[in-house]
DNA sequence: CTGAAAGCGCTAACAC
DNA sequence: GTGTTAGCGCTTTCAG
């Protein structure tokens, strides 16, 4: 019933060769270490015969290695998130690794506590959305040469790997865009800006507002409960009739958005030019569709992992690399001119 | 620069115990094993002192226990299933276990590979979401007495734990809410249904159906890339121009569902009365908002949870335990009688 | 009460 | 060319 599954020893024994030998061939190092070619047949055959697979835990404890990579995210349940881990995972997959996800819930003492239980089992590679309060760790990890990447943002002062995308250069063009249409009163809304990436999201945002001489609206929606953000959503979009267009900064806060203005406003949903950053399928469908700045995701994760396989060949001794990838804006029916442009001016 | 994680062995020099020693007071066996209070602190504090923490590795590797579970799905980018993830990870996290997820495609030797590679890993338990041709590795599974609780679908010739939805009533009932709104001529949409979910959420559609003495419209999509599929839908409803209601089967289908009607029909958003399985947050905000039955995602991830627990502490061989789950329809403007049912008769 | 020692399954340096 | 052996870090039996 529970047969145990063969172990290298059994066949050693079994085929009357040593250990070493059986290990060695299975290794792939007949030749290197020139086992007779009888010899290496007996046991390849022999291996294949009986099914035989290695115990990783064994071979991890022994090497070090388990090829398994970490790919910890804020939240898998966010679709870009859990999109971008679907792709990684099929690409990892092909090259012989296992991806392990995790959300860590932008908490840092739950990053920290995942971390150790990842190098206690000592995954080959880290591909992580870091937490703020995490820079330490992430150094420790950059030092004790440990593969490691970050993505979506990464720590100003640390020397680290990392891929991202033009956060800035998105929502500038994203903005110009809406200001080209005819939108001269432009609301945005995002979380507050520990993160890089939400800083650099915001300063495109801005730049673009200044350089067109128009006013900024943000709303910073501090982190709370459902409900009490959608409370100051409204009243944001209350105290500023004058808005005639809104830019999320990310796809929930887009969602949200929206159910807000479905809620309270639901003319504007037709009136106001709407923009977010991050796709979403139901952006399309949604009536009028929404345009959205998409992040390559392919291209995101190609990136990643082939960056990572680098690594975990080379070491992580060798070279940082920073990749900032571009994102693509999706023009959609939701920001285009809703008056024509002839009357203005 | 690499300082060496401290073993248990280095405890053990540093002060002077034996590692036995350390062992039994790190897992708490010392009152059990009568250590002296004094040594039993000794022991205690240096280790918080020096921030020990086992190789969880080596200890895998003598125990057989890992204290993580997999959790296998079809595809992790599918809300639901990621949905669920987030919540199976929470609950597992506080009992101190962890989970990884992976995707198997509902294809079987990915499927089979994924799970060789667990079994290697001596993972203590599997949640999964069984695809058809993986009955074999199932039965193995079960015969090993390796905790394993299917989810979303079973094999009605394996006695095994599962946990499922009542899917027949669920869609029962939504058809029925269909017809109680005046819908006439329903169509459903659906895929090939080798899946014993996707047969009971047909039959419970036929079911109704049937008892109002209506005429069933199903038309089962097969697995052909998107625009294909899209193409076969619209098809379908060009086709039977007599519809006056939708009912899809799946949240994916809802979505290409609900573009296809966008780009084709986009008329018919507010006059077909439309019905999905699986809520999604985005349906909410879509206009018409749509009708879904909702599976209890938190109360489905309790009891994956609880049973594994359970399952984990007293070996599987016990009781074979079968949780029907019901689950909920919210009602939205999307099934409502779109013409006043004075109307009728 | 504490310690010695035998492995779990595998790898690789070292001998023959 | 092939075998011996020493661990990786931990648990647990069995003797003191």
């Amino acid at each position: 019933m529970k047969p145990k599954r063969p172990s290298i020893k059994d066949i050693a024994a079994k085929l009357n060769v040593s250990i070493t030998t059986v290990s060695f061939v299975l290794n792939g190092k007949a030749r290197e270490m020139r086992i007779s070619e009888e010899v290496t047949k007996k046991i390849l055959d022999y291996a294949k015969e009986i099914n035989y697979t290695p115990n990783s835990l064994a071979q991890s404890l022994r090497t070090g290695k388990t090829n398994i990579i970490v790919f910890m995210v804020e939240d898998i349940s966010n679709p870009f998130f859990a999109k971008l881990a679907r792709i990684i995972e099929e690409m990892a997959y092909r090259k012989g690794y296992k991806v392990i996800f995790c959300s860590n819930e932008n908490d840092d003492r739950r990053t920290r506590e995942l971390m150790q239980v990842f190098k206690d089992r000592k995954v080959d590679g880290y591909i992580l959305i870091p937490s703020a309060g995490i820079e330490k760790q992430v150094k420790d990890l950059a030092e004790e040469e440990i593969p490691l990447i970050l993505f979506d943002r990464y720590f100003k002062g640390v020397e680290t790997n990392y891929v991202i995308i033009d956060n800035e250069k998105a929502t500038h063009q994203a903005t110009r865009h809406l200001i080209d249409n005819g939108y001269q009163n432009i609301g945005y809304v995002t979380i507050p800006t520990q993160q890089v990436q939400m800083q650099d999201r915001l300063s495109g945002y801005e730049k673009a507002i200044g350089e067109a001489g128009l006013k900024p609206y943000v709303l910073e929606l501090p982190y709370v409960e459902e409900e009490v953000g959608e409370g100051l959503m409204k009243k944001f979009f209350e105290s500023h009739p004058e808005l005639d267009a809104v830019f999320f900064a990310t796809n929930y806060l887009a969602k949200r958005g929206l159910l807000v203005i479905k809620e309270n406003f639901p003319e504007k949903v037709h009136q106001w030019g709407l923009l977010t950053f991050d796709d979403n399928e139901f952006f399309k469908i949604h009536t009028p569709s929404i345009s959205a700045i998409a992040q390559p995701l392919e291209e995101i994760g190609k990136t990643l992992i082939q960056m990572m396989l680098q690594l975990l060949k080379k070491g992580s001794k060798d070279t940082i690399q920073q990749v900032v990838l571009p994102s693509k804006l999706i023009v959609r029916d939701s920001s285009l001119a809703k008056t024509p442009l002839s009357q203005k001016s």
